[in-house]
DNA sequence: GGTCATGATATAGAGAGTCTATAGCCATGG
DNA sequence: CCATGGCTATAGACTCTCTATATCATGACC
C-alpha cells in the first residue's frame, strides 16, 4: 500500500502482513464487499493509506482461503454486483492476535528507536 | 526479523524496510561490526527483536552501497576481525526520512484500528 | 446511441526483503 | 586438538506488494 506523506518520496511496499490486520479491522464495523473495504482505510488514515486493487484482492482471497472472512456476492447500493466480506469467528481471533503482535511490535522498535544518545545529541 | 512474543506464534518476516531503520539508528551510537548491531538492537528491545544474520549482513551491504553507511574491517575487542560500520552523512539523513515514514505510519494504522465501532462493541 | 468516467473484480509478472540453511574462518578453553 | 562461540557470507525459497492489464456494469453527457 501506498503512504501519501507530505513528501513524495514515500516508497511503496511499506508494510507486509499488516494490510491483513487492516482489512479485518475494517470488517469489524460490518460486511464491506473489496472495494469499499480499500475506500474505509483510506479515509480512516485520511487519506494516507492507499491500498492498490492488486494488492487488496489477491489479500481478500487469501484471507478468504484461512477462513478469516468468508465471502458472498451482491449488490452495491449503486445496483452493481460485489463480493461482500464478512468477518468470521476465526478471523476475529486472527485480528485479536495481529493487534497484539502490532502493538508489541511497535514498542520494540520505539525501545530502540528512543533511547537518547549517551554521549551528547550529535553523532 | 523475528519477533518473540509471549506467544509462540509469532510469524516472522514482520517488518521489510524497517531493519534498515533499526540498523541505522544502532549506528546513531557509534560504530559497529555487524554481529554487535544485531546484539545491540536485540538487546534494546528486551529480546523482542531479534534479526537472522541472514537478514543482517544482506541488509549491511545494502545500506553501504547506498552510501548510507562506511564499512572498514578492524578487530573487535576479542581479537576477532570483524567489519566495523559507520553511519556517513546520507545514511543521517536516510534515517530522518525513515523515522518519520514510520511515524507516519504508526499514526495512520492507528487511526484505522482506533475508532470504536459505531453500532456497539461487538461484530 | 455511443462514449467515457467510475465502480468493481481479477490475474500475471516483477520486485524487494526476509528467512532457512549452509559454509567458512578465527580465537579461546578444556 | 577439538568444541564452542564470535563473526561474516551466500544461495534459494518464500511471501507480500506492486504495476499493468483485462473484463464488465452503470450512469452521465453529448
Amino acid at each position: 500500500m501506498t503512504l501519501h506523506s507530505s513528501r513524495p518520496d514515500a516508497r511503496t511496499d511499506l508494510l507486509h502482513g499488516t494490510l491483513d490486520m487492516l482489512i479485518l479491522r475494517t470488517l469489524q464495523w460490518g460486511p464491506q464487499h473489496g472495494y469499499a473495504i480499500g475506500q474505509t482505510i483510506r479515509a480512516q488514515s485520511s487519506d494516507v493509506l492507499q491500498v492498490e486493487a492488486g494488492s487488496l484482492y489477491p489479500a481478500l482471497q487469501r484471507l478468504a482461503k484461512k477462513g478469516w472472512v468468508t465471502a458472498k456476492w451482491g449488490q452495491t447500493e449503486a445496483n452493481q454486483r460485489a463480493k461482500f466480506y464478512r468477518l468470521a469467528p476465526e478471523g476475529k481471533k486472527q485480528l485479536l492476535r495481529e493487534e497484539s503482535r502490532w502493538t508489541e511490535l511497535v514498542n520494540a522498535i520505539g525501545r530502540v528507536m528512543k533511547p537518547a544518545p549517551a554521549r551528547g545529541t550529535e553523532e
